[in-house]
This record gives structure tokens, C-alpha cells and sequence, in this order.
DNA sequence: TGAATTTTGATAGACGTCTATCAAAATCCG
DNA sequence: CGGATTTTGATAGACGTCTATCAAAATTCA
């Protein structure tokens, strides 16, 4: 019925050579002739034979190494990427793969640049890492790829470059999306959206807008972006100053982080007030919070644990340089108080 | 700096004990004393043993053999699951892993033991299936695990069963969802929805009505239940005749399938007349064009690719004996017409 | 104590691939 | 044609685990 899968020793019987000749083909390696090679190939393709893994990197002995660098600081969106890639990492020990999970100083290309410098020297199998927008972060890639490691931007991409994959969502679709459930929540009626992002210069917090604007179109009106540098306090004091001037806003958009500050600033609303609809991105255990109790309504989420799972994913199959699979972007996530993951809260709680 | 991992060789050098023995302790094998058994346990720990799953598999030439039962005929879920599964099984050859796809006639819980009961005589490594409500399919459960074979229920759970674990969505969670957005795109205005559903007796259509009405509380009035036996063309007359009834109707929730009949219909009526909003399960080829073209609002879906992958997971994990990752249900998705997967679409395409 | 039983040790071969080596054969080129 | 070069074949050992066998040692029990 179903007997043993073919072996390089019968792919070498089936082309006419010596297994020598077909584990040169089949491992790029010099010295055959190019009559040889269409056999052997041929012949695997007869055969349907695949190399078995198993038994490759038992022989030699494989350990994959990759490298993960993630910005550091509170943004509580990266810790918990960084505790989801702990587990990721404590679990891929079966599987003979380490990580090796680095931080370094959020936006500072330089750092960025000094970490990817090290880590080209070491023997790695690849490398995940946040990208920022600029050359130098373009470079380090380049640098990385010249020694064939692969790299995988995470979060944040930089199309430019010489990056082997994306892990991440399209941010102009998340923008596109909360516009739409903006315009639900308002049942037919105008409103007036507040805008907050981190910096207007954050390409991927423009794009949000971007894709906001798309679909809120000419019906809505805008009021002007606040930036918030990511900063808590900042977006705190931003928004009830922006509240307090402007009481014909229906709702917020809040496209960066630093939202623990919005959390705070809706909670001292007087509570019979009917407050603006509030829209946030990533779920942590602040905005989780405030979601299960009402402050907020909706938060737009691109499922970290997803992300981690895809890391690890490319970069094996970069590193075995098979083809990838599932290259599409993540689909950004509606979380409202009604679909929130239940699992999640123990461990988010836990890292928070 | 990072050495060779330990082996099994290692584990009996520091327990003081052969290999023969080390080897006996780790693979459950009768002839062991108490006390070597607990020196080995001891040396595992303390060297942090992990066993080479690869080198275990290599020799043993393990195969893992896993059979995937879905219903059959024309329901677009069923039919994109299957085509998910299949290209899921190209790529886990490399892995060793191979998937039987099988077919049974839906709804028919006798043909569902009878493959069963065939399968529980096949060395198999795990099964999944997607269980029915009935004795039957539990006693087919039971058949299974008494021959050691893993199970995994799929889409829809038998909680009282043997079965090892569930991968699908909690439909309570799923309907409360869709009450949240009815109540969203209300606006905080009052509403009339009229449910639709294959049979009050499915228990994941009877569980999707019972979240959406704990949303809606009694904010919301209810137009008298439909049962469109998941059919199209039962669907779309029902509906047809309640909308032509009812005029306060604002809100359509099919919590079953048979959705190509309501899009017909939505099709057939007056494009200038506002039509209510519609909420409905599952994104497949004709649910996805639909909201595309702006004829319904929401579609609920379970992602049938992540449940194929951790169906796969689940089913690797329980062959290895070793414990299960991300046990935690589904979270049912939220696609609006503007966060729609795009690499999805032609895979769609090319299946419906 | 002595025989029966249980536990332990030592070891060999297999799984499929990789790496390496050396000699033999085929091809190239002046 | 003959020497240099390229290509091919044959084969051995390693990776870590599993399975099996056989003999030796330890334990149990009458």
C-alpha cells in the first residue's frame, strides 16, 4: 500500500550514478557534469523523492540559531512580543532551534544598526528585527544578507531592502478598517474624528490615518492630529486638552501607542457623560482592561502570537531555503469586548 | 559557550546507569528498578535533557499518519477546509507527515461511525473529525482512543466525549460578538433582527442566537426564528417572505449556512431601498464577494487555516505524547469589507 | 543456601543524510 | 597522442535514538 519514501540511494539507482554523484546535485555541490544533474533531477522528480530532514540535520548535527531584536522600553505591545517569543523559544527547544532574543534602544537606528553589525559576525541561521525607516537600518540588512543570513522584518517593514520576508500587518488596511467600524458605531450619522498618533513622521502611524480617511471620506470631519510621541502622559494631557476644546468630537482614533494615558484620561471623564467612541490598536493589559469595562470599544490587534509563529516559520524554511508559505500580511484583528481571547488574559496578566 | 546539547548517553553516564537501562526509563519499557528509574529522572533534570525527536523518528523510520474527516457535499466551508487540509498535506510530506482526507455524507452520523470504526483498524497516529451531537459519534471516539488513537474534534465539539481536544470557535463568544456590532451599527438606536439558522437543534447555531440575544438584551425585539436547513433556496424563500411581513426588520443574523440564498435575495431586492444590515458566518467565495460589493455588512469567520494548523499541531504533539500548546478556543474573526485577507482571494477563487 | 527471577550492562545494527577520501574513469587541450 | 584536468564511483564514519540479544549481576523466595 503505502511503502517506505524514496532515498538519495534510490534516486541514485533510478538516475544510473552512485550516490556520491546524486548527493552532489542534490547539495549544489561542484564537480558534476551537467548530463549527470538532468538525471539526477529527473530522477528525483520520478520518484517524488524528499530529502528527509529528520535525518539530514541529525547528521549534521544541526542547530538552528536565529536571532530575534526587539525594541526595549515599556511599550507594552513589545513586552509582550518579547515574552511570547520566551515561550516560542522554550518550546523550539525540542526542535533543536534557539533563539536568541536581543533588545535594543527603541528608536535609535544607530543601536539598531551596531546590533545587526554583531550578530552578522556570528554563525546565524537568520534574523528577525523591527525595522526602522532609514538607510543605515537598509545597510545592516544588506550586511546580514551578504554573509546569506536571512532576515525577516517584524511589525515594521522597510520594502526597500533586502529583507527576505514581512511579518506583519498592512497598515494602511488596519486604518481602512477602523474607518468602517467608525462609521458603523455613528449608525448612518456625521461625527468628527480626533486623530492621535505617535509622530506624524511614524510611517506606519500615517499610513493608519491614511486608510482611515479612505473610507470616512467627505463624510466626516477631522479634528487636527494630535502627536503623542508614544508618551502616556503626552497623550493624556493632548487629548483632554483636545476634549476640552472641541466637544463636537465622536469619536477617537488612536494609532500609536502611549495609550495607557488615554485609558487614564477617559477614566476621569465624569461618567454620565456619554464619551466619544474610542478606537486603539494592540491588545495588552491596560487597553484589555478598559475594553471588558467599557471605557473603550474597540481594539485593532495584529496577533502577536501569529506574528511570533510566522517568524519562526520563515525563517526555518528560509534557513533549509525551502519556499516560504503564507506571505500574505496578517489580517489586522477587531477585538470588542465580546470576542477577546480568554486564554490570552492569564498570560497577559502575567507579563503586564 | 553553547555546547552540544545532551543525549540519552550523557543521561546514563551521570545516573550511573547503562545506557540499556537510561534507554528503558525514557521509552515506559518494563525491567526497571524504582531506584535506577529515579536516577535517571534526576539526571534528566539535571542535564536538561530533550530527546531528539528527529534521530527518534529517523530511527524508527517513523511515518505519522493522521486522518482528516470532513463532511462532503456542497457547503463552501467544508469544500475551502478541504482544499486547506490538502494543501496543508503537500507541504507536511517533508515532515513525514502524511493526512488521509476523507470524505462522509454530512448530517449522517451512521456514516460517520461506520469510517470510524474503519479507521480505528488502520495504524493511524491521530484523528480529526468534525463531530456530530450523538451517542454514536462518542462511542466512535471512544472506539479510537481504546486503540490508542488520538482525537481531535474540528469546527464542532463533543465536550462530553474522549476526545483529546477541540480546535473550532466558542459560538457563544461568536453570537455575542455579532450582537456587540448589531448593537455598533444600530448607533444606539433600536432594532428588530431577524435570525436565521440551519435548525434550532444544530447546538452551534442554537449557541450563536443565545450570545447575540445576552448582547442585546432587551434593547432589541426579534423576529420569529427561520430554520433554512443550511439550503439556499429554502434560505432565500424564507427570508424573502419575512422581510415582505415584516418591515421593521433591521438586522439579518444567519447563524447557519445556505448564505448563497441570502445574498440572492438581498440581490433581488430594490437598490434604492435601504436594506437592513447583515451579519453572517463563514468567508467563502460567494460570502466574500457580497461584502465586496457592499450587499451585506459583516462576516464572522473561523479561519479555517489556523484551525488546519493546529489541528495538525495538536494531532503531532499528542503522537509524541508530549503536551498541547495553545489549547485555548478560536477567536472568531470580524471581516469587514476593507480588512479582507487579499492572498485569500484567489485561493478562494480557484476552490468556489 | 541454592534455584528462580528480576534487573542491569554491553553491544551491534538500523534509520537517511552528510562529509571526506581515494582511486578509477572520462574528458579536455595542446 | 599523452598529460592534465574534470567527473564519477565506492565506501567509511558520524549524528542520536531505537530495538534486540545475551550474559552477568543482583534480588527474591522457598
Amino acid at each position: 500500500m503505502n511503502r517506505r519514501p524514496p532515498t538519495l540511494s534510490d534516486v541514485a539507482r533510478r538516475a544510473g550514478v552512485s550516490y556520491a554523484t546524486a548527493d552532489r546535485v542534490v547539495n549544489g555541490r561542484a564537480g558534476v557534469s551537467e548530463k549527470a544533474a538532468r538525471k539526477v533531477h529527473a530522477a528525483i522528480k520520478g520518484l517524488g523523492y524528499i530529502r528527509n530532514v529528520a535525518a539530514a540535520n541529525l547528521s549534521q548535527q544541526r542547530l538552528y540559531r536565529f536571532a530575534i531584536v526587539l525594541p526595549s522600553g515599556s511599550n507594552a505591545f513589545f513586552q509582550r512580543m518579547q515574552v511570547l517569543f520566551a515561550e516560542a523559544a522554550a518550546r523550539l527547544l525540542a526542535d533543536r532551534i534557539s533563539l536568541l532574543i536581543e533588545s535594543v534602544e527603541a528608536f535609535d537606528p544607530k543601536a539598531l544598526t551596531t546590533r545587526m553589525t554583531a550578530l552578522a559576525e556570528e554563525r546565524l541561521d537568520g534574523v528577525a528585527l523591527v525595522a526602522s525607516d532609514d538607510e543605515q537600518t537598509a545597510a545592516g540588512i544588506a550586511a546580514l544578507r551578504a554573509r546569506e543570513i536571512p532576515v525577516v522584518t517584524l511589525v515594521s517593514d522597510l520594502p526597500g531592502s533586502q529583507r527576505d520576508a514581512y511579518v506583519g500587518i498592512d497598515n494602511v488596511v488596519a486604518g481602512r478598517t477602523v474607518g468602517r467600524l467608525i462609521r458603523m458605531a455613528h449608525g448612518g450619522r456625521r461625527g468628527r474624528v480626533l486623530p492621535v498618533v505617535g509622530a506624524l513622521s511614524a510611517r506606519d502611524h500615517a499610513e493608519r490615518l491614511t486608510g482611515m480617511r479612505e473610507v470616512l471620506g467627505g463624510d466626516f470631519d477631522f479634528a487636527p492630529v494630535l502627536e503623542g510621541r508614544d508618551r502616556h502622559e503626552l497623550v493624556q494631557k493632548l487629548i483632554g486638552d483636545a476634549l476640552a476644546d472641541d466637544p463636537e468630537i465622536t469619536a477617537i482614533y488612536s494609532a500609536g501607542a502611549g495609550n495607557a494615558g488615554l485609558v487614564r484620561l477617559l477614566d476621569s471623564l465624569p461618567s454620565q457623560a456619554t464619551r466619544p467612541y474610542v478606537f486603539l490598536h494592540e491588545l495588552v493589559p491596560h487597553s484589555r482592561r478598559a475594553l471588558e469595562e467599557g471605557r473603550i470599544d474597540v481594539i485593532i490587534d495584529q496577533r502577536p502570537e501569529e506574528e511570533v509563529a510566522r517568524v519562526v516559520e520563515h525563517l526555518k524554511l528560509l534557513a533549509d531555503r525551502r519556499a516560504l508559505v503564507r506571505t500574505d500580511p496578517i489580517v489586522p484583528t477587531i477585538f470588542l469586548r465580546e470576542n477577546l481571547p480568554q486564554a490570552q488574559a492569564d498570560a497577559l496578566e502575567a507579563a503586564g
